[in-house]
DNA sequence: CCGCTTTTTTACCATTTGGTAAAGTCACGA
DNA sequence: TCGTGACTTTACCAAATGGTAAAAAAGCGG
């Protein structure tokens, strides 16, 4: 689809590619789309702001190669829930494995956050055509479960969603969350770990 | 404080900070701090962009004042907490209460958001001295519960983050919920009613 | 070492943005 | 109705910001 223009990027163009993405990762992540400039994500890169543009056509090019990127990444633990596993087992390692991604890409997570706070404006499409499918086909998946009561019934939807709610939180409210608790906020794994199991287990307890 | 320099603001003055204030939410909710613009907030407040600098002294200010009032609003479901009630009951009722608060004021949640993703820059000082304090007095009150077996044992920071987390989620990510769901996310209240019941029941099952 | 392409720098620009000065205009009590 | 203080508008600015043109400097195959 880029054959015709783009032959093969040369050594430098990869190497000054990545590092005004990741100074851009920064600058964007702390600032959001607006309050970012192209001098900050400049002087983070160590180019000068032509010389970016010598590599991006604009601040929003940039913007939309990492909104890009970042979606596969995103996906990717939803992605991995096996349904030959087991159903509890599998949600509760989707939890895991999200929060890890909030500690290991906190940057990413707030970009994240910012573009849907601000609605979405440059994200939109890709939430239609990446992030829609794969909930719907998980959300089957665990409604498959629950019927066949190797889980407790909940609306899916919802406890996907309250899942990336909880995860992201750590990443996201970082700021908040440093005020208030020591530092870290650790035991949120056991948390999370404590809360979908006593939610999803099949046991099933007193109904409220 | 502010009575040597300020006696009493005219009838027009309340209109029109007033009207200010209300364009601003929408501005500031909506762009981020430095992706709203004076001029912006002047047009939606149907004023001219040095009549808004005659009511307040700079862009800063707004946002500063936005920011304050908005602090009392967000404690109160929490400080409604009471004491001397049912345990499960009196959480379940602040979820509740926060979760409206979500849909009733979505502008001043992403307001709030959108503050604290920056690092709260222009809130920190106010998190320590206003929320901190309520935040670690509910911490005790809710771990006596949990110590007199009212209440199944879990980290009450963790506990109360998980539900700021999950109802403000409906808010904030408004965007990405209506790709993923039909509209305004329906059974949000008995979700959350059933995550937190199954949490907190003192009748403890399985643990995990 | 040469010539050609790729990369980088220097010097600019137009627009936007937060903010100000000062000249009105309005409201209202004397 | 007239003056005085509260409010508004008009006309500006300086700085910041996204972006461009074109010259200079590196790379690099031959």
């Amino acid at each position: 689809m880029d054959q015709p223009t783009k032959k093969k990027p040369s050594r430098i163009q990869q190497k000054n590619r990545k590092r005004i993405l990741e100074a851009a990762l920064d600058v964007f992540s702390q600032h959001g789309y607006r309050g970012a400039t192209l001098d900050q994500i400049a002087e983070a890169a160590g180019l000068s702001k032509p010389n970016i543009l010598y590599y991006f056509s604009g601040k929003e090019e940039i913007h939309v190669t990492l909104l890009n990127r970042l979606m596969e990444t995103w996906l990717d633990p939803l992605a991995e829930m096996d349904p030959d596993g087991d159903p509890l087992e599998e949600l509760l390692a989707y939890v895991r494995r999200k929060l890890q991604m909030s500690r290991d890409f906190p940057r990413e997570s707030r970009l994240f956050a910012n573009e849907i706070l601000q609605g979405a404006p440059r994200m939109a499409p890709h939430l239609q055509s990446g992030l829609k499918p794969l909930f719907d086909e998980k959300c089957t998946l665990i409604r498959m479960w629950m019927d066949q009561g190797r889980l407790a019934p909940v609306d899916p939807g919802h406890l996907i969603v309250s899942i990336w709610a909880t995860t992201q939180h750590y990443a996201d409210f970082d700021a908040q969350l440093g005020v208030l608790m020591p530092p870290g906020a650790p035991g949120a794994e056991s948390f999370l770990d404590t809360l979908y199991t006593r939610l999803l287990s099949p046991l099933a307890q007193g109904t409220a």
